[in-house]
DNA sequence: ATACTATATGCGCAAATTCGCATATATGAA
DNA sequence: TTCATATATGCGAATTTGCGCATATAGTAT
C-alpha cells in the first residue's frame, strides 16, 4: 500500500480488509470458517482446501494482519477463527451472499470430513491423506 | 490477476470486485454514488471528492470493468451508477454498515452542494470552484 | 539430547497495480 | 472550421503482490 493522506483512517482500514478479501484462496479459507462455525486449525484447512501449507499459513497471516481472523494456540496446533466484531459480521455476511450456490462446496465437503476426525472437539491429526479422511468416514458411518 | 486454475470462474469474479473495493478512493466513490440515490457523473464526483479528474476516471473504470457499475452517456457527460443486481445490493449494504459515521462524511457533504448546481435533474456545468459552489448554495437558500 | 510434526517465514522472481503527467477522444458551441 | 469542455487513456517508474522453494521456529514425545 502506498502513503495516503487518509493513512491509517478507518477508511484505509476498511479497503485494507477489502483488498485482503480480494483473493480467491483468501475467500474460500474465509467461507470455509464462516461454514465451520468453529475455530479451525491450519492443517485442517490445507486439508479441506488441498493446497501447500506454506499457502495457507501465509494467506491466514494477510487476513489475520487485516483484522479479520484471530488466533488461538494450543500446543503445536494453531486454531483460526473470525473476528467477534460487527465489521467482520457484516462482511461475513455479505461472504454468504456472494459465495453461496455451487461455490466452494468442495471445500466445505472436505472440511466436514476432516473436521470428524476430531477428537473431543480438538485437532489430533496433522495433515492426511485422502484415503485415510474416506477410511476414517466409513468408520464412522458418516455418509 | 495472475492465473488460476479457477480463473474466470464466479469465484474470481467476486474475488476481483472485492479487490477493485480495496482502495479509499474508490470506497468514497461507491459510497458517493450509494448515498447520491442518482446517477452521478465524473465532473460531479471530481467536484465532491476533490481529486484529479483522472483519478477519477480511472477508479471509476476500474469499477466499471468489475460490474460495480455501469455508465450513461448524454452528451458530454457521463453519469455513472451503480449495477443493479442482488450482488451488487449485497455489497453496497455491506458498504454501508463498514463506512457509516463519520467516514466521507465531507464527501456526501459537497455531493450534496454540487448536486443542486443541476437543472432539471442534469449535469450542466464541469469542474466548479469551491466559492461557486458556495455562493450557488446561499442563491438556493440551501442548508 | 534426538526425532517428529505443526506452523511460520526469508528470499527472489515475475506479474500486477498505482500514480502523475501529458495527451487523446468526443461532443457541443460559435 | 475552430475553440472549449468533459471524459478517457498511453506511458513509464516505483511499489506491491503472489508464488515456489527451502528453511526456520516451536511444541511434543521418546
Amino acid at each position: 500500500m502506498r502513503k495516503f493522506a487518509y493513512m491509517n483512517s478507518k477508511l484505509q482500514h476498511t479497503a485494507d480488509q477489502l483488498k485482503t478479501l480480494g483473493d480467491p484462496v483468501r475467500l474460500r479459507i474465509m467461507h470455509a470458517l464462516v461454514r465451520a462455525c468453529c475455530p479451525v486449525c491450519v492443517c485442517e484447512l490445507v486439508d479441506a482446501l488441498k493446497l501447500q501449507q506454506y499457502q495457507v499459513s501465509r494467506h491466514l497471516r494477510a487476513l489475520k494482519k487485516a483484522g479479520l481472523v484471530k488466533t488461538d494456540k494450543k500446543g503445536t496446533w494453531v486454531y483460526y477463527d473470525l473476528v467477534n466484531s460487527s465489521e467482520v459480521s457484516s462482511i461475513t455476511r455479505c461472504l454468504e451472499d456472494l459465495l453461496q450456490g455451487e461455490q466452494c462446496r468442495h471445500d466445505i465437503e472436505h472440511l466436514r470430513k476432516r473436521l470428524a476426525l476430531r477428537e473431543d472437539g480438538e485437532c489430533v491429526v496433522g495433515f492426511v491423506s485422502e484415503e485415510k479422511l474416506n477410511r476414517k468416514m466409513a468408520e464412522c458411518g458418516i455418509e
